[in-house]
DNA sequence: ATTTAAACATACCAACCATTCTGTTTCTTA
DNA sequence: TAAGAAACAGAATGGTTGGTATGTTTAAAT
């Protein structure tokens, strides 16, 4: 029946996802052929469209995909942190940052974007639905702030007319924004230094009076 | 002599321009074919590679036309703010962050994201020449603040560690993400709140006792 | 008015690109 | 082990793409 779960199967589409993911971050949607990641994960075009319908479908897959893979090796990161105080929920927030900065440093090495910044660039006003699917995963992005901020916010106190869904968002865009000028700049300061810059905002954005001395 | 300069020529030419940029802008780099823009900019084949040796010469000119315009658009806008107290130069660090979110907001009723944001994601490491170009680009984009920054930082006094250059870089990073989340959700209240709350990091960035109520 | 070059028009092309088609192999299940 | 389906291989295709070749019109300078 369908139940049985194909071994070589899932090889050969991870490979291509894989593969696909890491061009899609590289070279963004529009400027990779099919072709290329044919031959970068060493299929042939018949494997390729037997699992997928076609290029736009492999876009949704490989969002999928890469939001599994992000999340796998964010939390990875966050437990090999050294400040594994994790008490404090303001702290939380930073080393979710420090994790992210990491994991886009890391990445540098081999060039490329975010994937989820690069296709939503190339795709939002052209393709309404990759744009929902792409405002999903931001929102899920931001959400991993947003838990933290929200218990931040009952134990210190948010300034002002604050809302931890807004910082949550604003996080998210500095964050591509960052990536953004670090790949044009390349300079892997630039994101290291503009996510210290954020973290001093989000800290004053709370009424810290027994604030962590940094 | 080759002082005369054509007007009928330079009409084509901006032409083709105007459309490659609207077009560069709404879909990026690789999704708009020259086709595309002969055909929006009703011009023949013939007078486009008259005026462009191809598609790349055609981007680098299409920047150059796009941080003219902006620069001019700007300047505009910025006069037209209710806001014309300039004394302070805090006061036009947020006069111009108004006017580069008026911006962003008249540009979307067309759709379409920052030009010189598409441009990166889709060149940034794949063309060292495009990449470098908009670099620079980037890099005036936050001189233009850094100028006021810097009477700000002399008159307020600046906190801690702090750069304005690396804040200039930072609001430039903000905008940038802020139109990526602005276009992928389809709000025009993300830039606005985003801005907004960019604003009073700044102000709190400086030391203003005399602060500026808002 | 004649010359000369820039500006423009049109047909054409070779490379490329996503996809399809027609098989063959491999695996599962009975 | 027979049968059927899933997985894969590779050639072929039709539409697109950036670019060219060749000719005609327009306009500036003498």
């Amino acid at each position: 029946m369908k139940t049985a779960i194909q071994p070589r199967a899932i090889k050969t589409r991870d490979r291509i996802l894989r593969e696909a993911a890491r061009m899609y971050a590289l070279k963004g949607f529009h400027d990779t052929t099919v072709a290329e990641i044919i031959k970068a994960a060493e299929v042939t075009s018949g494997a390729f469209f037997h699992h997928f319908k076609g290029k736009e479908d492999l876009g949704f897959a490989v969002i999928d995909y890469h939001m599994e893979e992000r999340c796998r090796a964010l939390d990875r990161i966050e437990k090999s942190l050294p400040s594994d105080d994790s008490s404090d929920p303001l702290d939380r927030v930073f080393r979710r940052l420090d994790a992210v900065c990491e994991l886009v440093v890391k990445r540098r090495n081999k060039k490329g974007g975010c994937l989820i910044g690069n296709l939503s660039t190339a795709l939002s006003d052209t393709h309404p639905a990759f744009r929902k699917r792409l405002g999903e995963c931001f929102d899920e992005m931001a959400w991993e702030f947003q838990v933290h901020l929200d218990e931040a916010a009952v134990k210190h106190g948010l300034l002002d007319d604050q809302d931890t869904s807004e910082i949550a968002r604003y996080i998210v865009s500095v964050i591509e924004g960052a990536i953004m000028l670090t790949r044009t700049h390349r300079d892997l300061n630039v994101i290291e230094r503009q996510v210290h810059h954020l973290k001093e905002d989000i800290r004053r954005s709370f009424q810290t009076k027994n604030a962590i001395s940094h």
